[in-house]
DNA sequence: TAGCTCGTTGGACAA
DNA sequence: TTTGTCCAACGAGCT
């Protein structure tokens, strides 16, 4: 008699508060798989960072499941009927991805599988809302958060309470899987050795950074989530991004925290990253394609040196460039600076925003399309609910008021840490013996800021009137 | 249906 | 130094 259930393990690297997990377990013997499956994601294959994370994260859920983590790279469908047919499985389980490409695979190996016979399964552990469940009145999705969240997730059920680890998991592991090497995850040139260093991975991890955050970052949330050289942020975000954390865990955790504006604003947030699978759920189209088609015909320029020095943080403007080290060193950007760097890029230097996605997607832990993808037509304006055209970020500004001691700018541009905190956010201001006293030479030590901040916001608004 | 209000995250300038 | 006002335009969402 057939017992075995595969459960397919994607982006739910985790034991705990996992459905298809719970379901499996329950039926006797799984046999746990996780596979890479680079070609049918196309253009969104896992970028480089997230690599990294991965590969941390399976050895860590593979040590969790006792060593028995089967592992694959190739074509999905074919590496399960052949698992089908070597094990006597009965019956596959997974945990939904919403990838517009996964949808589209994912339906077709249900279908396929089902045909033949198998029960296939599918569970939802990564939203704490299905894009499908939230809908106005009329039947139409949602376009601006606020309605979005208040009315239509808030008036929803509650996210429910997570599910505890299955306490009888009796796991096999096929010998003829490939060992995690195989699917050659991390880089041979070892640029990855800063964000091992900032970043523990795996379900226990993720765990104790929930804990940390309640701790130390919660209380003060609502105000001190802008300061970039604070941590006050979760860091949650690759944790939930690979599923060694649920939404749900994170949200009945803080249920049990005062019902303030630090928890309202951390839930909001959560919201956020609700509100972008549900956008992707509903237009597809949000990962290539201005959601406001006026913006097709926007004067983007196309200048790849200036993209370049963005990119390595190299602007000469200390705040973005501040964020895209910290990016390249440890694989993240606090949130204020990737708002700040991204306005930069497409306002300022008016590079079109899916070239900044396509460098956040490479060298972010978090990588997700769904966020990052709304996150940079947020910030170019041409998504469903952007800010009016006028509001363009004024980095010098923004350093000012967001790192006024100066320690986040520090910290990733050491090459001008000297100068007063005064003209460290705008140190083409400071005069020319203030400059000398920390032995700064603007063009020499620190690059000369690439565009002159006034007059490319003048040129982006004259450019963004033209819609 | 027509009309009203509002929109995550701002900047520049004047008083 | 801080606070208020304007920028300027449109569609979503609701009543």
């Amino acid at each position: 008699m057939k017992t075995t259930t595969i459960h397919w393990f994607r982006q739910d690297l985790r034991l705990a508060d996992n459905p298809a997990l719970c379901a499996a377990a329950q039926r006797g013997e799984v046999l746990p798989i996780y596979i890479l499956d680079d070609d049918s994601a196309g253009d969104w294959a896992l970028g480089a960072a997230s690599r990294v994370w991965l590969h941390h994260s399976l050895t860590a859920l593979n040590h969790s499941l006792g060593g028995r983590l089967s592992i694959y790279r190739g074509k999905p469908l074919d590496i399960l009927q052949r698992l089908i047919q070597q094990f006597e499985v009965s019956a596959i389980f997974w945990n939904r991805c919403y990838q517009p490409w996964q949808i589209q695979r994912d339906s077709a190996i249900k279908k396929s599988l089902k045909t033949a016979g198998i029960n296939v399964q599918s569970f939802n552990a990564n939203l704490l809302w299905e894009p499908w469940t939230v809908l106005k009145a009329d039947g139409t999705p949602y376009k601006v958060f606020t309605p979005y969240y208040r009315k239509g997730c808030l008036h929803s059920a509650s996210p429910a309470q997570p599910m505890p680890t299955p306490q009888h998991l009796h796991c096999r592991r096929d010998d003829g899987a490939l060992p995690l090497e195989a699917l050659a995850l991390l880089p041979t040139i070892a640029w990855h050795t800063g964000i091992e260093q900032h970043w523990a991975m795996g379900e226990a991890a993720a765990a104790e950074k929930l804990t940390q955050f309640i701790e130390a970052g919660l209380s003060d949330y609502r105000h001190g989530r802008d300061f970039p050289a604070q941590y006050t942020t979760s860091n949650l975000s690759p944790h939930l991004r690979f599923g060694e954390i649920s939404p749900r865990q994170i949200w009945q955790a803080l249920q049990a925290y005062p019902d303030d504006d630090n928890r309202d604003t951390f839930y909001s947030e959560l919201a956020w990253r609700e509100f972008a699978y549900y956008l992707l759920y509903h237009q597809p189209a949000l990962t290539h394609a201005n959601l406001q088609a006026k913006f097709n015909h926007f004067p983007w320029l196309e200048d790849s040196q200036a993209l370049r020095a963005w990119q390595r943080g190299q602007t000469g403007i200390p705040l973005v460039d501040a964020g895209m080290r910290e990016l390249w060193q440890t694989g993240t950007m606090h949130n204020r600076v990737r708002m700040v760097a991204g306005s930069f890029l497409v306002k300022n230097l008016r590079q079109h925003w899916r070239h900044g996605q396509r460098w956040f997607w490479d060298c972010l832990v978090d990588a997700d399309l769904a966020s990052n993808s709304a996150g940079w037509q947020w910030v170019a304006g041409c998504g469903v609910d952007a800010a009016p055209y006028f509001r363009i970020f004024n980095p010098a500004t923004q350093g000012q008021k967001f790192d006024p001691t100066g320690d986040y700018i520090r910290r990733y541009v050491p090459e001008i840490a000297t100068l007063p905190d005064k003209y460290l956010a705008a140190p083409w201001t400071a005069p020319a013996k203030v400059l000398q006293a920390a032995n700064v030479v603007l063009g020499e030590t620190y690059p000369e800021p690439i565009v002159d901040l006034k007059a490319s916001r003048l040129a982006a608004l004259e450019a963004f009137k033209g819609l």
